[in-house]
DNA sequence: ACCTGAACACCGTTCAAGT
DNA sequence: ACCTGAACACCGTTCAAGT
C-alpha cells in the first residue's frame, strides 16, 4: 500500500461553521482573547489557516458568532414563569453570570446587538414590563433603561475582569487602587474616603443587582 | 556649510509624554482606533517608532493616558453648584457626551478606572448623594448604581458608534435591524413589535438620561 | 465545493548604535 | 539622557494550487 501524504493529509472530520465557532469558544475560554488567532484555531482544527475563511467571513464575524452562541445557550433556559420583577432579575443575572464566565464577550457585546440572542433578552425584559402593568407612555424608557444597564454594566464588569494578567488577583489590584484613593483624607476625596471600607469588600454581582432594584423601584414610583 | 544628515536629523521640539499623548488623541479623533499605530504616531512626531517607548511603557499605557487626558479635560469644569439631582445629570451627560465625541474611549474605560479623572467623577457623584441626604445604609449601593450605569451605558454607546464604517449611517443600520426584528409579528417578538416605532426614532442621549432619572427616582423612593 | 499553506502587508516591541 | 531605525516575532487575510 502506497502512503499518500504529499501535501498534508486532510483531516477526518469535515469543517463547518459550527465546529469552527465551537473551537473558537474553547480557545477564548481557556486562554483568553489574545490567544484566539487564525493560526491557533487552524492548528486545533487540524487545517490550514485559510480554510476557516471558507466558512467565516473574518475575525469579527467569528467573534460575533461565538458571542451569540454563548449568550443563546445561557439565556435559552431562563424561566418565563414567576413574578415579573423576579424574572427580570433572573434574566439580568443570567446575562451577568454568562459574561462573567466568558469575559471575552464583554468587548463583543456592543458589536453584536444584532444577533438573535440579543433579541431574546430584549424581548424577555419587555414582556415582564408589560406583565408589570407599566403604562404605555413609560414602556419604552423603562425597557431601554433596564436593557442598557444590563448590557452596559455586565460588559464593563467583564472588561474589568479581563484586564490581562490572570496571575494578579483582581481583588488585590482593586484594593490597592482604592487604598491609594482613600489613604489620605482631603477635600478631593471626602466621599471616597467615607465609603472606602465598603468599596474594598464589595461584591460586583450584588451591586449589579442593587442597581436593577433601583431602576425597578424608580419605574414603580413613576407609575403612580 | 557642510550639511549634516547622516542618520536622519533630530526633530526640533523635544519629545515628551505630553506631546505624545496629544498627538495620539489627534490621530484617534481624526482617524479612529485602528489608525493609531506606533509607526503613524512616530511619523506625525517626526521621530522613530522606538523613541516613543522612552516616554510611554506600551500601547496600553498610551491609550490609558489619552483616555485620562480627555476625561479630565471634560469633567474638570462641571459645575458643582446647583441642585444635587441636576448636578448628577450634568456629570452624567458630560461623561456621555465626551465618550460620544471620542468613541475610542469606550473600549478603554474599563481598563483605566484607576486614573485620577475617574476619581473625580466618582467623587462628584458621591458628594451629590450626600447633599441629597441619602442615608448611610443606602449610600454605597446608590453611588455604585449611578456610577456603573454612567460608565457602562456610555461605554457601550460609544462602542456602538464605533462599529467601524463611518460611511454607513448608523441610524440606517439600526433601523434595518429593528425592521428585521419587527417586520413579522409573532410570539417571539410581541414586545419588540409593540415598541418598534419608538426604537426607530429613539435618541440615545435622551434614553441615557431617562435611565439616570429612573435610578434617582428609585433611590428617592427607597429613602422613604 | 472545499481545503492547503506559502506569501503579503501589516503590527507592537526591542535593542544596538548613535548623539 | 534621549533618540534612531533596522530587526524580530508575530498578526489577519489572500490566493494560486491542489483534491
Amino acid at each position: 500500500m502506497a502512503i499518500k501524504a504529499q501535501r498534508g493529509e486532510r483531516r477526518s472530520t469535515a469543517l463547518s461553521k459550527e465546529r469552527i465557532v465551537h473551537a473558537a469558544i474553547e480557545i477564548l475560554d481557556a486562554e483568553g482573547e489574545t490567544a484566539l488567532t487564525f493560526r491557533a484555531l487552524a492548528a486545533r482544527l487540524e487545517t490550514g489557516a485559510g480554510a476557516i475563511y471558507w466558512h467565516v467571513a473574518d475575525k469579527d464575524a467569528l467573534l460575533a458568532a461565538a458571542t451569540n452562541a454563548v449568550i443563546a445557550r445561557a439565556t435559552a433556559h431562563v424561566g418565563i414563569r414567576g413574578k415579573p420583577r423576579q424574572v427580570i432579575r433572573s434574566i439580568a443575572l443570567s446575562v451577568f453570570d454568562t459574561i462573567d464566565a466568558h469575559p471575552w464577550i464583554g468587548s463583543q457585546l456592543a458589536r453584536t446587538p444584532w444577533e438573535s440572542a440579543m433579541l431574546h433578552i430584549c424581548e424577555g425584559i419587555g414582556r415582564q414590563l408589560l406583565a408589570l402593568g407599566v403604562p404605555d407612555r413609560m414602556l419604552f424608557d423603562s425597557w431601554s433603561a433596564l436593557v442598557s444597564y444590563i448590557l452596559g454594566v455586565a460588559g464593563q464588569n467583564a472588561a474589568n475582569a479581563r484586564i490581562a494578567n490572570p496571575h494578579i488577583d483582581r481583588q488585590d489590584l482593586f484594593s490597592a487602587v482604592i487604598a491609594r484613593w482613600a489613604e489620605f483624607a482631603s477635600d478631593e476625596n471626602a466621599f471616597i474616603h467615607k465609603v472606602a471600607k465598603q468599596l474594598r469588600n464589595h461584591d460586583d454581582r450584588a451591586q449589579f443587582l442593587a442597581g436593577i432594584d433601583f431602576i425597578l423601584a424608580g419605574i414603580t414610583s413613576k407609575c403612580e
